[in-house]
DNA sequence: AAAATTTGGTTTATATTATAAACTTGTTTA
DNA sequence: TAAACAAGTTTATAATATAAACCAAATTTT
């Protein structure tokens, strides 16, 4: 049988996002924004559902007077993409083992 | 930039549905909500999707005087599933190239 | 042989989710 | 100093997933 899919990952911007946060040390709301594509309030709502899901840190500071959201990815959410891309490796068939 | 991801094949169990049937010639019903471990309602809408959008096929018969669904990919939803992953592939990092 | 249960579904109602539109607050720029 | 811009957030709406309720026929139980 298959393994669920986590919801919070299963999600074209959240896993973005994810997928994005995996590659860098951190990265902010701007560049997330042009990364993806995505609009700004959709965007705000997502990372929010990773930030309290604990997948991601986020930190609200200022970057001479502009306010800046910079993320960054956990430990949790490192080990929760892991488990989901190996979950999903069994529906698209990239299985090696 | 990601590419978008098929909103029709990102969900858990239509995707379910055209693992299996990527795998197999045929596959009724019964055996598919079986493996995907559905309800049948949720199964019956999500193959009513993928027929609807052209990337299965969907026959009702009887075999002796039993009811049975047998579904099938199409070429579009073989093309649409290798489209899918491919762009999937960017989001997991699992891109050989 | 009725009644109850199972099989193989479909239809419909509900709960969740994703998404963008509208808004806020502060900052440049004209 | 008013208009436009930047960086977000909040909220309303549209879309989606999901299961509950339902249906018809067949099978099993009493």
């Amino acid at each position: 049988m298959l393994k669920p899919l986590d919801p919070l990952l299963h999600s074209e911007l959240r896993l973005a996002v994810i997928s994005i946060l995996i590659g860098v040390e951190a990265a902010d709301f701007v560049y997330i924004k042009q990364h993806t594509g995505a609009t700004a309030g959709n965007l705000s709502v997502q990372i929010d559902k990773l930030y309290k899901a604990g997948y991601i840190d986020v930190e609200k500071g200022f970057v001479g007077r502009k306010p800046r959201t910079l993320c960054k990815i956990t430990d949790v959410g490192r080990t929760a993409f892991k488990q989901y891309v190996d979950a999903l490796k069994d529906y698209i068939s990239v299985k090696e083992a």
